[in-house]
Order: C-alpha cells, then sequence, then structure tokens
DNA sequence: CTAGATGCTAGATCTGGGTCTAGGTCAACA
DNA sequence: TGTTGACCTAGACCCAGATCTAGCATCTAG
C-alpha cells in the first residue's frame, strides 16, 4: 500500500505553519524521517510527517526550542533503543509547561483582580487610580 | 514621608530584571512613572515603580509585548479619565492567557500521553517504536 | 589617594524563529 | 504554445527583546 502524500503546500495547509517553516524545519534537521521527494525533486509528505509536525506545532506553542525539537526528532530518528532518553526529554518539557501554567495562573489573579477592581471603579465611579494608588485591583 | 528608594542594582536584583533590561524599558517608555535621579544623575526607584516592574515581568512571562506594556504605561502615566481604555487592554491580554492556558492544557494532554507511553515501554519491555508505529503514547 | 564597584549614555551586537527574494524547474490547461 | 501556479535552493532580511561595549563619572573603603 503505497501510502498517499502530500505536497508541502498541502502540509502548510494543514498543520498551519508556512512553506518556509516547513523547509527550515528540515534544512534544520526537525524532522523524525527524511522527506522522500518526487521525480522532480518536490516534497512528498506523508501521513507520518503531518502527524510529528503537527506535534512540533503544539511543542513549539508551548515554548519548546527548534534545538530540543531537533534533540527528539535525532532520537526518534536513531530509532529504538533510546527511549530513557526521550523519556527524559518529554518529562523535561512536562516540568517546564507546568512551570508555565502557574506563571500564567499568577499572571491571570493579577490580571482579573484589575480587572474587577476597573469594573467597580466604572461602575460606582470610585474615585482615585486603582491603579496609582494602593486600592487592591 | 521621603519614600525610600532603591538603585537601579537593588531593582534589578529585586524583580529579576538585568540592570540593562531596566534601563531599556526606561527608554522605550514602559514606566508608569518617571525615575528620579539623585545628584550624579543616578536613577532613583520608588516602591511603586518596583510594584510595576514585578506586574512587568509578569506581564512578560505572559506574553504581553513591550508596546502593550507601554500602551498599558501611558494610559497610567496620563492619569485617571481612560480607566475604559485600561480595562479593555487588560480584557483582551486575560482573553490571551487564557487561550494560552488552553494550547498548554492541550500540549499537556499529549506529552502526558507520551511520557506514560515511554514508562509502560521502558517497564514492560514492550517492543516497537511507541512513537513511530501509532500505538498511543 | 587610589582601586574597585556601580552608575551613566549612545549605540552596536546577538539570538531565535521566521519570512522573503532571486532565479530557476516543471506540469497543466486554454 | 505559452502563461500560470506550485515548487525548488541558497541566502538575505526582519523583528522583538535583550545584552554588551566604549568611554566616562561618581562613590566608598582601605
Amino acid at each position: 500500500m503505497t501510502e498517499a502524500t502530500l505536497s508541502i503546500g498541502q502540509v502548510a495547509e494543514r498543520t498551519g505553519m508556512s512553506v518556509h517553516a516547513l523547509r527550515l524545519y528540515e534544512r534544520r534537521g526537525l524532522l523524525a524521517s527524511e522527506i522522500r521527494r518526487d521525480a522532480a525533486g518536490r516534497r512528498l509528505y506523508t501521513g507520518g510527517d503531518v502527524e510529528w509536525l503537527t506535534n512540533c506545532v503544539r511543542f513549539r506553542a508551548s515554548g519548546m526550542s527548534l534545538e530540543t525539537i531537533g534533540r527528539l526528532a535525532e532520537l526518534v530518528r536513531q530509532g529504538t533503543g533510546n527511549e530513557a532518553e526521550r523519556l527524559e526529554l518529554l518529562r523535561e518539557h512536562q516540568r517546564r509547561i507546568n512551570e508555565q501554567l502557574d506563571q500564567l495562573r499568577a499572571c491571570l489573579d493579577i490580571i482579573d483582580a484589575k480587572v474587577s477592581g476597573y469594573e467597580r471603579h466604572l461602575a460606582y465611579g470610585v474615585t482615585g487610580d486603582p491603579w496609582q494608588s494602593h486600592v487592591p485591583a
């Protein structure tokens, strides 16, 4: 079963990446498997490639650097035998995501407080600057 | 009561910013109030400045751009009367933080799944690559 | 009195992650 | 047949945000 393939443009469409970025990622070795080419040298992406890239997009959105993605890609390219390393890398990122969640929640608390401060301020015409004065909000 | 002031180095220490960044923020107009100087031209930060900067650090960590911080700073500098605008700006950021939280959680789910996939893999010597093969993980 | 921190300004440099350009190949369709 | 549109490579460019440099001034402790 010759797997159906996609052109770079189609992959861009379904991953949300630009074709430029797709080529960049390939040049930088961020792909888990080599991309085949057609007779004219055009890239042929498989479903697996798209899946990998979709994960890359998520990883990026959660702050993983291209360098780290590259390390992970290399481990996957090497094949089985380095699962412990992959796990370590993933656990590290897991940790970083949790840190980010904490930070975001902390910031959100502050903003929520300021937002309701301003809402009160606007609703009741409270005097004074809810930011400048040390009134909470 | 002449408020106690801090040097730029001290502010760097307690906000976690570098002195370079502190000067940069000032040049870019990201501060809510003008920083006084001593006779020799050295900056004298007040507690309020440190508080503002601490919020800046949080805002940055949650993805607010320097430009947006600058807009907020300007509104605060202008004094009361533009609370509605400030509120709008804060609400917008609130929205963006919530989006980020969603994305992070989504990514975390994927990573969690992969992590436990690899853990199972390592614990039971399951064969096959939990990444390559379409085995969950 | 002098060394060593610490501060100042203006402007240069770096980094990460993309995006864009030039110049060219190829396929399909009117 | 010839133009249109998607693709190719290599390398230039961009942007935000920070960091560093040069050259100088000012304190403070020994």
